[in-house]
Order: structure tokens, then C-alpha cells, then sequence
DNA sequence: GTAGATGCAAAGTATTTGCGACAAG
DNA sequence: CTTGTCGCAAATACTTTGCATCTAC
């Protein structure tokens, strides 16, 4: 079993006060990538009094302490997903907004080569495909 | 030489107002990857009573005709940039902003591989890699 | 001439912030 | 205790829209 946001969260110094582990919980338990409209709505249901500031400023703060990780998928509003040691990318259904997620290690080196042909150490990417699915 | 935006709305039946030429040009003369501010601004210097609820209404229909693409980069504004039959994607320097086009085949091939392997059709795809530029 | 485009300002969304009250370490 | 957090509402940033006027075709 891995490390759980609570966990992270006091391995990072981040200070635990119950709106932060009620957010923790609900982002633990999501296994699709809430915005942060989604996520208040979540949370509401915990503790209705959490305001969404609270939540807007959560998800800054676990995001800038690599907890969680923000997604800017088209539709305007930011979707987040927690972090943990299996890095993937999304294939997003346009028609269903249904998001897959995936892993190609091939892809993966094959990035890094492009940064490095032009000069550059690859820190961070971002691969999002769109599809429809298949007739068949 | 490629067909120019004007050209392009032609044949698109887009109606061709002054604004629109005076945007389509400064689209095209762009070799950055321009926001609407940005573009406001630059547009402006040509003709300034142009508002910018015109620029935003005309970048909208200009990708909606599939003659501008538009990018969600890091830091909230969308930013537009000219679609030409040259596909490409982005490396951006974290440190700079300064943004490189590449493309790479094989990295192209392998997507439409993974989205099938998921029993998808690729219609579109997002790639962007985030990077700094190497000491040595 | 007419459907559609424009400018302006007002309205929408998404997100951030100032501030007094409050809680974690 | 003291520093940082919370809730609230106001503020900000980006983008869209209603409406009267104007223009390309």
C-alpha cells in the first residue's frame, strides 16, 4: 500500500487541519479527475460548512507540494488527480468525456530524446489524446 | 506558398469583414503562439477601434472553421496559433517561456497505436513537453 | 436589402484575496 | 502563544453576450 495524501501531507510539513483531510479523503477516494466545482460538491457532503475557498486554496497547496497534480483538459475548468509513483497520460473520449488512462514507456523515452535533441532536460509533460471509439 | 487565412475564410464561406482582415494578418505574421490580449494589442497598432470582443469573437470562429488552433499552456489564458498542413507540437522552456516546434514521427505513430489498443480512432492529440535548457 | 458583424458595456465563469475570527503545533 | 488557516464576501481575470448600429455581399 502506498503512502496516503494524510501521509504526504505531514512527510512535506504540511500542516493537517480537518477541512485538508476531509479534501485528502475525497481526492483519495476519486478515481476520475474532479474539478474543483466536483470536488466542493464531494466534500460538501462530509461537511457542509467547508467554504469553497478552502477548497480552491487546498488544491493549490497540495498541488504546489506535488500531492495532486492539475489537469487544464479542454471545457475551461481545472480537473485534478492525485499523484502517486505510476506516472500515465489520458486518452479522452470526445463524444463521452470519458478519460482512460495509460502508460506507453515507448513514448515516454522517445520525449525525452526530442528535449534532449533541442537541447533541454525534460522536467514535466503533457500527452492528451482524443478519440472516438471504434464502430467494430 | 499556402493558401493564406483570407483565402482560407473564402473558401470556408466566412465572411470577410476589415476587422477580420486586419486579424487574419496579424495571426499570420505571428511566429509565437499569441494570446487575445496579445493579439488586442497587436491589432490595435493597425486599426485601434477595434474592440476586443472582436478579437475573441473571431479567434472562436476562426478555430471553429479549423483556420487557428487554440493551446491551453500553463497559466491560464488560451493562446492561438496559425493551423497549417505542418502538424507540430511543443517544448516549452520552463524558466523563459520560450516555446520550440517539433515534430516527431515516431512519436505520432505510437499514439494512434496506444488509442487503438484501446479500441479508440485518434482524432486529435495534445503533446507538450516541459523543459530547461541544459548547462554544458 | 438583409443577414450577419461590430462596439460597447454589462453579465458570466473560474479563481484569488483581504480581513477578522479561529485552530494546529 | 503564534503562525498559519478558515469562512465570507468582495475583487480579479478571462471570456461571453444583449442590443442598437453598421456593413459585406
Amino acid at each position: 500500500m502506498q503512502e496516503t495524501i494524510e501521509q504526504k501531507c505531514i512527510s512535506k510539513g504540511v500542516k493537517l487541519t480537518d477541512q485538508r483531510k476531509i479534501i485528502a479523503k475525497v481526492m483519495s477516494e476519486s478515481t476520475d479527475h474532479p474539478d474543483v466545482i466536483e470536488l466542493y460538491k464531494r466534500v460538501s457532503k462530509i461537511e457542509s460548512k467547508i467554504s469553497i475557498a478552502t477548497v480552491y486554496r487546498t488544491v493549490k497547496l497540495f498541488e504546489e507540494a506535488g500531492i495532486i497534480t492539475k489537469h487544464d483538459f479542454r471545457g475551461g475548468k481545472a480537473r485534478y488527480e492525485e499523484l502517486n509513483e505510476s506516472h500515465h497520460d489520458h486518452l479522452i473520449d470526445i463524444k463521452t468525456g470519458e478519460i482512460i488512462e495509460f502508460v506507453d514507456e515507448e513514448i515516454e523515452k522517445l520525449q525525452k530524446k526530442v528535449a534532449e535533441k533541442y537541447g533541454y532536460d525534460l522536467v514535466d509533460h503533457k500527452l492528451e489524446l482524443y478519440g472516438v471509439k471504434k464502430k467494430s
